[in-house]
DNA sequence: TTTAAAATCCGATACGTTTCGGATGGTAAA
DNA sequence: TTTACCATCCGAAACGTATCGGATTTTAAA
């Protein structure tokens, strides 16, 4: 390994000057400086991150906390999405991303912070996380900036970004009704996540403000699984055969919807129509193809890491950013 | 920031003790070492990365080496499939792993060996890497130890894992010609890389072996894309109608297959058929649903870091490691 | 009791880099 | 000639940890 010090003796200059050269500081002579910086890429030398970040106590890096990067868990390629829109974001500045996640199996795990200090990690972005876990609860309380996307919670040093979940979902029930749906039902994810309670929200908002009543058996939870989905939509159209439209708080439920529904033996959209949410690749290629809610999650996670970047150099911040949405027309939804 | 000579002061004791016990050497004492270990919790010791990198000179970090995350690539799943087996290897040793992706965009990118070097990381596990990238040549002749995910080239220390390509492909076109096929076309991907060679090998042999004449003009390459092959497919069906059965190097393209075919009016099975390769999510929710060869990204990813760290730590490993792959018998494929 | 061996501890140094505080020599203004 | 100011350089210390070689105490064997 070739060092600063090997370079200082070949130029027969001090080690203070070879660092100073490479850095670009003012005050070394051009002559110097061209002298060092060819004998650097001549003897190949790299410099050692975990020397700069011992010194400099901080590590140019933006950490990404995850829920889990779990096997099956990938399908609807949200957080691959957010992923490469990180270090995309991440190149443009010259940082580095380190991907934390919480193993479900893994007992003993780390805390977050933990994991932050370890690395001299100055923020973290924050997707997924259970709200209940108590690692989370302590990264709130610490004064690392987080920018926490699609959960609102507020922390010492945190922002949150997401779409507008309510306005979003609202729009996808008054596309049914303006489709002359009347009795809507609804499968939302996990009852205590944020975005759930937020889309349920848009949901209320919708029907109210047409006038239709809204019936608590037409709401069911379905925990964000496909599987869970599937069985609670097929109790749902049996139970209630008045049933025409399905408003499904993600892609991932609504293609378990679509699978129940056809194995009634009904038909999308003639029988029952059904919006989805999140425009995930698989909504594309269902058939039919999926009406849906749009996310960028590229973006998500692109403009959640220049956030955070503000917060780690202290630059002021807007303590909620809404990305926008688009509702997606394919051919899961009729007129009736 | 808490260190051990904090921790060191408090309880009355050397540096070197602090830094022993709380590695469980075996030549501190058991109640010290309690005591050391209690006040650390107390005082919410973390220890420092960088100085244990700097110092031990190795950062107990794998590093991964993609194509790119690129914002629309990630559809076929199989990149984030083998970054969650390296991440769950990696937890299982407690290892951390580094991602390093080649952006296309980004003209001065930076080589491989480099990044390594930076980051005192021991070895490398590649995947998508271009063959006549300079930086992956550089790589290859450098002595750090790297796995090749389905790539065939030899370096100075480097061992190559994959499913046996010629076999899965054979066996594939094999099961097209058992359901009666006899006019089976290939849609390939890239010419130039190596699994291609592969797949086109096991499509030959199949062919030959039972005595069916292999025809050029069969066989056309889509670079791996569905749009292109979703063009080539066109051609070619329009050109020799009477082919029945399409054998597709991936998934992706198979998807851009059926999309051609069903524009062009026909059906599938019924008229043509069609299997693919890699059993990506997307391939069970198609219409109709995929038969295709199935590999495990997941595992594959799981895998090459198993064997990364074995050669880290020079243990023997072989050369050429195979995985299982399946054919999976779904919908597109009819008996004539 | 003496001696050897084990158990337990510690000082000093090293890893590669940055940076503080100053030193040196040269140039221009007073 | 003196003074002040640049431009350019450098020594030494610091970051937090691990480890080599040895020192000290305790225990057990002879």
């Amino acid at each position: 390994m070739v060092t600063i010090k090997d370079i200082a003796k070949k130029a027969g200059i001090s080690v203070t000057t070879v660092s100073r050269a490479l850095n670009d500081y003012y005050d070394v002579s051009p002559t110097t400086k061209a002298l060092i910086q060819s004998i650097a890429k001549e003897m190949g030398y790299v410099p050692n991150r975990s020397a700069q970040s011992l010194v400099k106590q901080k590590s140019n890096t933006l950490a990404i906390i995850l829920s889990g990067l779990e096997k099956e868990g990938g399908k609807d390629n949200i957080v691959y999405g957010m992923l490469s829109g990180m270090y995309a974001f991440a190149e443009t500045v010259n940082y580095e991303v380190a991907l934390f996640t919480t193993s479900t199996a893994q007992q003993k795990k780390k805390s977050y912070v933990q994991f932050c200090k370890e690395h001299n990690i100055g923020g973290a972005v924050v997707n997924g996380i259970r709200t209940d876990d108590p690692f989370f609860e302590e990264l709130l309380h610490s004064d690392l900036p987080c920018v926490l996307i699609d959960v609102f919670m507020e922390g010492k040093n945190t922002c949150n970004i997401s779409i507008d979940n309510v306005k979003a979902s609202q729009q996808a029930v008054e596309y049914l009704i303006k489709n002359n749906h009347k009795n809507i039902a609804m499968i939302n994810g996990r009852k205590e996540a944020s975005v759930s309670v937020e889309r349920q929200k848009g949901y209320i908002n919708a029907l109210t403000a047409s006038g239709i009543e809204v019936k608590g058996d037409y709401l069911v939870y379905a925990d964000y699984l496909e599987e869970t989905a599937y069985e609670k939509t097929k109790e749902l159209i049996k139970k209630f055969p008045e049933i025409t439209a399905l408003f499904c708080a993600s892609d991932m439920m609504a293609l378990g919807s679509i699978r129940a529904i056809k194995n009634c033996g009904l038909c999308i959209p003639q029988d029952i129509s059904v919006v989805g949410f999140d425009n995930i690749p698989l909504s594309a290629y269902s058939t039919p193809a999926l009406t849906t809610i749009s996310q960028d999650f590229y973006f998500m996670g692109y403009e959640a890491s220049r956030q955070l970047l503000k917060m780690i150099n202290n630059e002021p911040v807007k303590k909620n950013v809404f990305l926008k949405h688009k509702l997606l027309e394919r051919d899961s939804v009729a007129m009736i």
